[in-house]
DNA sequence: TCTAAGGTACGATAAAAAACGTACGTTTAG
DNA sequence: CTAAACGTACGTTTTTTATCGTACCTTAGA
């Protein structure tokens, strides 16, 4: 009976671009298509206004977003809860990059630019202690 | 002047079944489409022959693999290296998700289910010190 | 009142990713 | 020798993402 996978395996993670929209709508709550596009705009290159209004729209068909319509500006917010989003996020591509092993991941931060020198320092302190407690 | 960021920002991080290939390459050495098949077919659902061929052959024409065509059995392997890849590929996880704080995934990591009770533990150490050093 | 600015709806397109199926060559067990 | 098993080549199709453009409302202000 192969099934599976009882533990909470994650309902399929948002597309990159859907991320970027989940991001600001977390951050700053229920915002309008216009509000979204300006700081997705800032962030990234151009894009046109109806792009990002679509990608909204869809989002919303799929069940990713919901929205007032009682006003003629919609406001979007985020169905899904942040902390859960992105900790499905980080489950999957802990066993697509390493195959779930945190250490591994540990390791790889080691080695990564994006980590400071105090992290840095304490990464390694947590990798010994990790080896003993194996 | 706003340019791209002169830090090794990481080529296009190859996208998800490419990884799969390439993770069953860098574990287990050149292999054979049949191989590489096999292993995804197990991990995954179904999957037709030929579509891993194609994979395969589409990944080799950019450059992802290369192959040995002395005998009918093609040997594929990976061009890449496997830690730069994946380190490329966490730099942006961690700036998509995280906005490029590595303490912020460790706080993640602190509530994930794919983190065991030791490494829960040392993690937790580990952003006492984390917020001290700052 | 009429118009320009700013909204939404929605069909369309483009490109990337994921999967197939068919055609055809090679090898090997009988 | 020959058929079944196993391989590769490659055109195609299906989805999913990412982006647009055009048509058409709504509202505030000259």
């Amino acid at each position: 009976m192969k099934q599976k996978n009882q533990s909470t395996v994650a309902d399929p993670v948002p597309a990159k671009s859907e991320m970027d929209v989940l991001q600001i709508l977390w951050q700053h709550g229920p915002s309008t298509v216009r509000f979204v596009h300006d700081i997705l705009t800032e962030k990234k290159g151009n894009i046109q206004y109806t792009s990002t209004l679509k990608l909204m729209q869809t989002m919303t068909e799929k069940g990713l977003l919901m929205r007032d319509e009682t006003n003629m500006k919609h406001i979007y917010s985020a169905v899904l809860e942040e902390k859960k989003t992105k900790g499905n996020a980080l489950s999957k591509f802990l066993d697509n990059m390493y195959e779930g092993s945190v250490k591994s991941l540990m390791t790889a931060l080691l080695g990564n630019e994006k980590t400071s020198p105090e992290e840095l320092k304490v990464l390694e302190e947590m990798l010994h202690k990790l080896d003993k407690t194996k």
